[in-house]
DNA sequence: CGGAATCTTGATTACCTTCAAACAGGGTGG
DNA sequence: CCACCCTGTTTGAAGGTAATCAAGATTCCG
């Protein structure tokens, strides 16, 4: 039932999720080890959602592996991508009674998912885990404010920050992209092709290399930098 | 000491904040109150700075009269408005070590101040004000997301769910609005100029009123409101 | 009344979007 | 192996929206 719940998805043909209930392989740090909870272990293919916006808000995961984007689909039709979540990442800690974004995966992703419910009660009673709970929201909040000031620069702006957001949160100046060009303009606020465009011009400027369309190697980090506040 | 820290701003000529010591007038709800706190008021007046960004968090506010502005000058020189503060709203209580915003007086302003380190030790002690908190931080978290799905939007939807907002926050179609276009123009990441237009575009369309340049009177919400999601 | 700050309006420009089409890569089936 | 298709990316041309530049109008206060 979990398992059907969590995997149906636009993309009809991909192989179920596969759920393995067991003890998590990474305790001890963060949340899920603090409070000593047994997370189960689940895989979404590409595209596949995790959460659907306005869900109730039954789990909290963890990316293990892969990457996930938390959006939301305006009246317009056009997606806002507010956050990619990479290996390490908590997803849905922070929403109340139910989700206030779809989260689906970019790649094929694992996570560890536990009921947010037991993650509460391991709040109430230890106030460890509620000065954790905390500390992870207040650093949603903090990327929040950041993104929002994103958004009111100019495209080659919000591109540059993207991408060294990206390389500080990779911690490699040689990047290897798992969104696609439609992902990153939803995440900007830009059209596809304003932001396809726009890495063609840092290319040409030599403040990046681009192998192949979907890796790009940071080369003059100063211009690119020199875009930010 | 406190009273010179707090009052100087680039509004030279304004008297001198008052600083009242004496218990809360306003006990019994949400953290102010929760942790019994005694809270030292303070008076601000137009214009002068509440808290400058990267000082260091050393106290939490709550704004019994007036208007506050949270805000970031950019490299540019442009300047972010985050959000604004009306009575009953508590501001830096998401700090870290310093605040990551400046904060100043946008009319006269009466705030309640509190230590930050009180708040956080009785945090520590307290479950309930730790849960409290954490509602804060969530509610903050949720306006900056809103203010983001905001930034990507055309002009005028902007205008409008600035509009829309305001009202619900002041449960009331007939506005006296408490910032300057300027104001306006920086929340929304918009010139003075394209504010200005768009006000009078609403008025020529009878969405609103402007029986003064500081006062809106919401008209046609269905209109206003159909530019949102 | 005079001066400063704020707001409005107009003309022009720049940036980004839209629309359109071509190109590239990757997998599948013949 | 190659033709084909599908998805994703790039590039070009034209158009629209909001910024910029500039000047005038209004409000506020001493």
């Amino acid at each position: 039932m979990l398992t059907q719940a969590k995997t149906q998805s636009r993309h009809p043909a991909h192989p179920a999720a596969h759920l393995a209930t067991k003890a998590s392989p990474l305790s001890g740090q963060m949340l899920f080890g603090a409070v000593s909870l047994v997370g189960a272990q689940m895989s979404y293919s590409k595209g596949s959602e995790i959460h659907g916006e306005d869900e109730p808000a039954e789990y909290v995961y963890k990316i293990i592996s892969g990457v996930a984007r938390s959006y939301r689909i305006m009246s317009d039709g056009r997606r806002q991508i507010e956050r990619f979540y990479f290996p390490g990442d908590i997803v849905g800690l922070e929403a109340g009674a139910a989700y206030t974004t779809s989260v689906d995966a970019v790649a094929d992703t694992v996570v560890l998912l536990v009921r947010k419910s037991a993650v509460m009660a391991a709040a109430s009673s230890d106030i460890q885990v509620a000065r954790q709970l905390l500390q992870y929201t207040a650093n949603e909040l903090s990327h929040a404010r950041t993104h929002a000031t994103l958004l009111v620069r100019s495209a080659p702006e919000r591109v540059a920050c993207f991408l060294l957001e990206l390389e500080q949160h990779l911690s490699a100046s040689d990047i290897e992209l798992p969104m696609t060009r439609q992902d990153i303009a939803d995440y900007l606020g830009l059209t596809i092709e304003t932001v396809s465009r726009i890495f063609t011009q840092f290319r040409d400027t030599a403040a990046i290399e681009l192998p192949t369309s979907r890796r790009v190697v940071l080369r003059n980090r100063k211009a690119l930098a020199s875009l930010n506040s």
